[in-house]
DNA sequence: ATATTTGTTCGCAATATTACGAACAACCAT
DNA sequence: ATGGTTGTTCGTAATATTGCGAACAAATAT
């Protein structure tokens, strides 16, 4: 009934659809990658919260970790966020 | 810290994401306008779980019904829609 | 070895989401 | 008036989301 690229889009949307993860997208698309902690001393909540805001990308595939001991290097993964952006610019215009 | 942008952009994916309601909004985007009963009798969901979703669009802005006794036409928010359009785009030409 | 930095995971709580069937309300037709 | 159609609302249940602090793990620095 309902299709995988239905499924998909709704999976991108559905990660998209908290301020935080809006915020945490837009800051990694500016500067292309940033440490987690970068945006723990930015935003106002507990760096607990944030991990679970930047898995809940991870999960969704649109950004990816890369440890750099200490620290972890968050980067948009450009793959899933080029097929999230045609998804969506199909479903628009439609 | 986080914007009305922003938070406008979060309402409207979080509104997306879910499969039955990209469904719908497909649907109402390619015939401009539908009744819900012609959606109960695709949808392999409840009357009531539809409506619910239906809810959710309404709340979101980004459909409208109109009341065609005794059925409830249901159409795209031209305006919200376009303004969610916008956004997305925006989002992802940063 | 010990302490510091960085970020995740755990435990918990409050709230939201998704889903269903039954009951209800509004309108039309007989 | 009685019955049929349409869709919402209510009650309930299961699961997911959001958020926090404390505890933990991994690596570096002293």
């Amino acid at each position: 009934m309902i299709n995988d690229q239905q499924k998909r889009l709704a999976r991108y949307a559905k990660a998209l659809g908290h301020p935080v993860r809006i915020f945490v997208l837009q800051t990694l698309s500016l500067q292309s990658c940033c440490y987690s902690g970068d945006l723990t001393e930015i935003l106002p909540i507990a760096k607990s919260t944030l991990s679970q805001h930047l898995k809940e990308l991870k999960d969704a595939g649109l950004i990816q970790g890369e440890i750099e001991a200490p620290r972890i290097k968050y980067c948009i993964n450009k793959e899933n966020w080029k097929e999230a952006q045609l998804l969506l610019k199909a479903f628009f215009d439609i």
